[in-house]
DNA sequence: AAATATACATAATTTTCTTATGCATAAAAA
DNA sequence: TTTTTATGCATAAGAAAATTATGTATATTT
């Protein structure tokens, strides 16, 4: 509970951002490698992760690489051309919202 | 179109943050505000801000005094003694959210 | 006279989560 | 050895918070 710290808009970015940075990883990697990056502060919870996954893959923004371990499976999802393109614009995109909120909260503390 | 740049969830944190600043405002104000001081990033839709701001009046954390200016009707916005609490809260969980996504999307220029 | 700005509001719809549930294998702990 | 936790996928119901489209009315500018 009160754990709704991720504001809503900004998992597909993280999504691409982190498929970008290390080529491919499957959902649940995703998953563990936020909670690591942000140390603990921000949790994916599989509702919200696989279907955005899947809408991004609608979208052909990313493909997916289905492997098996052992005897479990996984997807593997990569970036394709296009969502390599849209990493790109999302990023600034971001950059830009997290620029004009902190000046707009603490302009005393500006990025610029 | 294309405007959607104001990520869900910091709208009401915006709002008790500029009322905590210019001790009462009025709706379309606060719209214009936001449009100045963010040079026009961050356009408020009135559908959006008329039921936040009715929420956080029904939440106890607003009050309103209404002022006939000329002809018209203009509801002034004040924060309660409970808003004033819970901008502090909005303001530390919003300052903490973008460190956290600052440094998630781009740890070289993180904010610490 | 017409268009734009000011000022409020709500309804329908969409997007994007949370919470709950389900299935299944692997590893660790009791 | 049995139970819990971790790994790994998925979907459905519901809630939250926007967008978009309207609606009403006055004031100002073109």
């Amino acid at each position: 509970m009160g754990n709704q710290k991720l504001f809503k808009g900004s998992l597909q970015t993280i999504i691409l951002k982190l498929l970008n940075e290390n080529d491919k990883m499957y959902g649940y990697e995703i998953t563990q490698k936020v909670k690591e990056l942000t140390k603990g502060e921000l949790k994916i919870t599989e509702g919200a992760l696989y279907p955005a996954l899947h809408k991004l893959e609608a979208d052909g923004l990313l493909y997916v690489e289905v492997a098996k371990v052992g005897n479990r499976l996984r997807k593997y999802y990569k970036l394709t051309e296009n969502g390599t393109k849209e990493t790109v614009n999302k990023l600034a995109e971001m950059q830009e919202f997290l620029k004009t909120m902190q000046h707009l909260v603490n302009p005393k503390f500006s990025l610029e």
